[in-house]
DNA sequence: GGTCGAAGTAACTATTTAGTTACCTTTCGA
DNA sequence: TCGAAAGGTAACTAAATAGTTACTTCGACC
């Protein structure tokens, strides 16, 4: 069979991606990776260097990707576990993305389709734990709602209550802006579209 | 010095609730356990049955702890990853804590400390959500905030964002509950007291 | 006070696993 | 076409590590 190393690379970070998701760092088998991808063990430290640089590469490769796939947030909380909040990959890309995601806050709370109030930042960064705890936590879902968290009722439940929750209410403090609640409740009828989110 | 098996049991136990934490099941080690210890390897079979019987009182034992330390947050990680949603340790005792606090949610929302509007379960979850979440991710926060999710900074930006949030709005569908704004900012000018929120 | 089971120790073993060595094969430019 | 560099394979090595074996010491109960 033709030789194409870029692909043998592809194929190896594919299957790091995996392995790497499924069972951490330390749980992760070098042999598993290279029978995973059809390649040798050798060609992992060809192309990569060793366990450690796979796991780099497995964390820039993913860790910006586009949606929060159950495979990101396994690795988000490798990460998190096995890097704490020291020494970040790809921060700079990272970074673009998350101020993407918090422009998208700030644009839906100008039209009115979020809290008005509070820093969007914040906002975005409460949007994505939400979204995120279901799949990161799921046994603790479990404990409250005798609901698996990938069930379909738990899922709309949750959507549901999030969209609810999301709708702008009226300013709590400062000098108030006096809209009132009608105002509020004619826009939460219209069942505003939250912004994409993305994952990174 | 003499023998004395439970206080063995107890400083193995405590030695692998921090190695666990740590290093997770597959990174942690039964040789650090036990040094750590000052206990021989050999009780750690003789008290326990095996590694995975260590792990196995390690989450009965915390996993149902009165408060969220960085050390339960991240044995819920590692049980998320290595256990998913089935097979749940200590099933009915989280599950006391967790109506406890859903209990605790729902008496806040009558007393008027809370949106009365979602479901007290649902709510609850949130809250242990953005309760959680910069706990368990702070390189996310650190993309976000160029804070340290540990900094006093954040600390205090985040759990300012949740008390403004927390904030009882007006029903957002529904017949209309016809409370004014006025009210509202009324309300939260007096800072209420949020439940004292329990782990599981 | 003796004896029997539980608590404890140290050294060992079998296995797993990251990383390497020695070798072969393909590709491609000169 | 020749040769060198990169792609690829299989078998090996050294270290780590869960679990065990063979043994000693303590202490509770009769």
């Amino acid at each position: 069979m033709a030789r194409d190393p870029d692909r043998t690379r592809a194929n190896v970070l594919a299957a790091a991606v995996t392995e790497f998701a499924a069972n951490g760092y330390a749980g992760a088998r070098i042999d598993r990776i290279a029978s995973r991808a059809g390649a040798n063990k050798r060609m992992i430290y060809h192309h990569f260097g060793g366990k450690q640089a796979v796991f780099e590469a497995v964390l820039a490769d993913q860790l910006t990707m586009a949606s929060a796939t159950e495979d990101l947030v396994r690795l988000w909380m490798h990460e998190a576990l096995e890097r704490g909040d020291g020494d970040i990959v790809s921060l700079a890309e990272r970074r673009r993305l998350a101020s993407d995601q918090v422009e998208a806050v700030r644009t839906a709370q100008d039209r009115g389709e979020l809290p008005a109030n509070p820093d969007p930042a914040l906002l975005a960064v409460a949007r994505l734990a939400l979204e995120v705890f279901p799949l990161a936590f799921p046994q603790l879902v479990r404990v409250f709602m005798d609901e698996r968290a990938t069930s379909n009722e738990f899922r709309e439940a949750w959507t549901g209550f999030l969209e609810d929750w999301y709708r702008p209410r009226t300013r709590a403090r400062g000098k108030p802006r006096l809209r009132l609640d009608r105002d509020g409740v004619a826009r939460a009828a219209t069942h505003p579209r939250q912004p994409t989110r993305s994952a990174l």
